[in-house]
DNA sequence: TGCGGTGTATTAAGACTATAAGACACTGAT
DNA sequence: ATCAGTGTCTTATAGTCTTAATACACCGCA
C-alpha cells in the first residue's frame, strides 16, 4: 500500500521508468519521507502496483545501490544508507528541484508568459503543509 | 543563427531529441514567436547547430506535420499552417505549462518544499517583460 | 527442514532512439 | 541546364528500454 503513495509513473514523459523511480526514490530520501534505515517496497511490491517488469525496478534499486543512496540486506530487501542523507545536505533540497523550475522558466518564456501567469497557475497545485 | 536560439537540447533528460524538438516548435507557435507562414530552419541547419542528426530533426519535423501544425512546401521548408494557431486558444496557453507545473507540485511535495520555498526559488529565474 | 519472502542473473524478444552515408524528387535562382 | 537548397527514403549499425519466464542464493520463521 505504501508504495501507491510514495511513487507513481508518468508513461507519456518518455524518460524511462527506472529514471523516474530513481528520481523519486532520491528525493523520498532527502525529504526524509524515507528515513535512513527504512526498508524500501520490495521490487514486487512496486512491479505489480505500478504494473511493472520487476527487473524495471530492479534496475533502479541497483543503481541507487551503485549511487551509495541504498544498500542491499541479502534476503530482506534495500534499506536507505545513513550516509544517503549526509550526501546532500538539508537545505539543499532546494537545489534538486532546480532543473526543473529552470524547465519552467524556459517553457513560460517561450509561451510568452509573464511572471505573475507562471506563478497564479503553480500556486494552487503546491500544497501547504505543516509536518517537516 | 536563429535556430540556436529558437531551440535547445537537454541530453541528459531523457527525453528524446525529436520530443524535445516538436516541444518547442510548439511552443514557440503558440506563443508566435514563429508566427504563421513562417519557414521553420531547415533540417540540416537545426542538425548541424544542435549537432544532432538530420534524420532526427526530420522525423519531429514529420511528426508534427503529422499533427497538423506545421505543412511541407516541396523544394522549401517547413511552414507554419494557418490553422496551427487557431488549434489552441491564446488564452490556453497557459494549459501548455500546466503539466510541467503539476510535476512540479509534485517534486515540491516529495522534497517537503514549502509553497514559499518553491515561488521564492522559481521567481527569480522568469524574466519579466514588457512585450506579448 | 520446509516455506515464503528478499534481490538478482539469464536469455530472449520486441520496440524505440539515434547515427551514418548515400540517394532521390523537388524548387528557386543563376 | 546547372547548382544549391529544401525534406525524405533507404540501408545498416548500435545502443537503450521494457517485458517475459525461469532459476538461483540468501534470509527469517515455523
Amino acid at each position: 500500500m505504501a508504495a501507491t503513495f510514495l511513487f507513481q509513473i508518468h508513461p507519456t514523459s518518455g524518460v524511462p521508468i527506472y529514471r523516474q523511480l530513481m528520481e523519486q526514490v532520491q528525493s523520498h530520501v532527502h525529504a526524509g519521507r524515507l528515513p535512513v534505515g527504512e526498508m524500501l517496497p520490495s521490487v514486487r511490491q512496486i512491479a505489480e502496483e505500478l504494473q511493472v517488469n520487476p527487473m524495471t525496478v530492479s534496475k533502479a534499486y541497483s543503481l541507487l545501490e551503485r549511487d551509495g543512496l541504498i544498500e542491499r540486506v541479502r534476503g530482506q530487501g534495500m534499506r536507505v544508507k545513513a550516509a544517503a542523507r549526509a550526501m546532500l545536505p538539508v537545505k539543499d533540497r532546494r537545489q534538486i528541484i532546480l532543473p526543473l523550475l529552470e524547465q519552467v522558466a524556459a517553457k513560460a518564456f517561450q509561451l510568452g508568459l509573464t511572471r505573475e501567469q507562471v506563478l497564479a497557475a503553480l500556486t494552487p497545485l503546491l500544497k501547504e503543509r505543516g509536518d517537516d
